[in-house]
Formats: C-alpha cells, structure tokens, sequence
DNA sequence: TTAACATATAAACATTTTTTGATTTGATTG
DNA sequence: CAATCAAATCAAAAAATGTTTATATGTTAA
C-alpha cells in the first residue's frame, strides 16, 4: 500500500507534474531541468528524487550529467502518467517550453548530452 | 491544474484510500466508518472532507446522518480509484471488514440507514 | 593534480498536512 | 423545550513536506 501511495504522493506536487510534461519531451539532464524550471539545483533534485522512489523516472549516468526520463516499464504508472500529463493543458507549460527549446537548441551546438 | 492536483492529494494517504475500500462495499454513514475504521470522529470528517473536496465521493443527508459513498459521475475519477483499489489487497482490510460485517448486520435490526 | 563543473546531500528553516480535544451546529426524540 | 445524538468545525500541537544555503562527491579537463 506504501508503494501505492508513494506513487500518488509524487503526482500531488505542480513541480513534480512539470517535470514529467518536460521529460514527455525527451530524456533530460539536472541541469537543463534547472534551466527549463527556473529554479534552484537541490530543489530540482528533490523532486526528481521523490519522482525516482516512486518508480515514475529513471537515471542514466554519462560522466558528469545524469540523465533523467520517464520510466515506462510499469503498466500502472505509465497509464497514470499518461493519463494525468492529458489533463494539464500546454499552457500551464508555455515558459518552460520555451526555456526548453532554447536550451535543446544550444544543445544541438553540443555541450552535454 | 490544482484540481487534478487535489485528486492525486486525496489518493495519497492510507486512511482515505481505506475509505474508499469501505465505499465500494457501498453508501455508509460517517459514525458507522468511525466504527469501522476504529478511529475518531474529526479525523473520520476530515478525511471525508479531502475526498469530497477532490470530488472523489458524494454525500446524501439524511435526518442526523450524513452517508458518503462514490462520486462515479466523473470517468477519470472513476478509473483512478478503480485502479487504485485493485492495488490493494484485501488483506490489508481484514479488520476494517470484519467491523464493516458486524455494523451492518447490526443495521439490519435497525437504526440509522 | 588542480580547477571547474554537475549533481547529491545535509542542516536549518518554512510551509503544509494531519491529529487531537473541545466546542458548535443541526436534527430528533422524550 | 430540554436532552440526546450525528456530524462539522476550530484552535493548538504534532508530523510530514518542501525550500534554501552551504557543503560534499564524483567527473572531466586544463
């Protein structure tokens, strides 16, 4: 029941939703999160952290960066996640995505990733 | 956003989420959960009040009783809490249950209801 | 190997949620 | 209408979560 929980516990949070709407997009490393979100570096591994116990993100690591994407590995959090990013309109998530295209952009130009 | 929010608040804590086991037995009023649930009567209200606020159950006044059971109106509320009880097992209710039988058969001889 | 960078972690603090005990409200019954 | 019962509400305490600032860890590159 814990596990359960710790799954609903995790989508209760509007950060903790953003970033799943950011990684729908594609794999993501910490830093870029902190750019797109707009916020502090430990507050944005909080969140991945609470997202990762509860099975919803998983972590690849390459040298310096970590990775992070959705884990669809499990039936019932990919439909929960599924079906939670459908009921938050891409407005909520205009400043972000913009951030996002940016900061994919100078990627394109390397540096991590 | 903050409705979906709410929802997933709601489903993240071990006493509401046995409400909602208890509910699927049927309507039930708010001292009958107290007994079964063995537990105080603010603490019952105030769960209750999470739930309902999520628009997750409905509630029906009746003389002094109060009965809540299921809102099933909307789909999506529907399916998480479906999806969510067959998470749990049904052992982790054998108490509850066991009270939930006894307050009922005692119902039959009548009292509220 | 030192400097710089990415990420994680920790401790202190702030905020939110939950619990408790007391009280209130509303309805029924004697 | 007084007594009783069901349920809600409130204020205060307790517990859990989230944020911040500072620091630690691990990696790469100069």
């Amino acid at each position: 029941m814990q596990e359960l929980i710790s799954v609903f516990k995790a989508l209760s949070d509007e950060t903790r939703l953003k970033m799943l709407k950011v990684f729908q997009k594609g794999e993501i490393c910490v830093c870029d999160l902190v750019s797109v979100l707009d916020t502090s570096q430990p507050r944005i591994s909080f969140h991945l952290n609470v997202l990762k116990e509860a099975g919803l993100i998983k972590d690849r690591k390459q040298g310096k960066w970590v990775h992070y994407s959705i884990d669809d590995s499990d039936m019932f959090r990919r439909f929960l996640v599924l079906s939670a990013m459908e009921k938050i309109p891409d407005g909520a998530m205009t400043e972000d995505f913009s951030r996002l295209k940016k900061v994919l952009t100078v990627k394109n130009k390397s540096r991590c990733g």
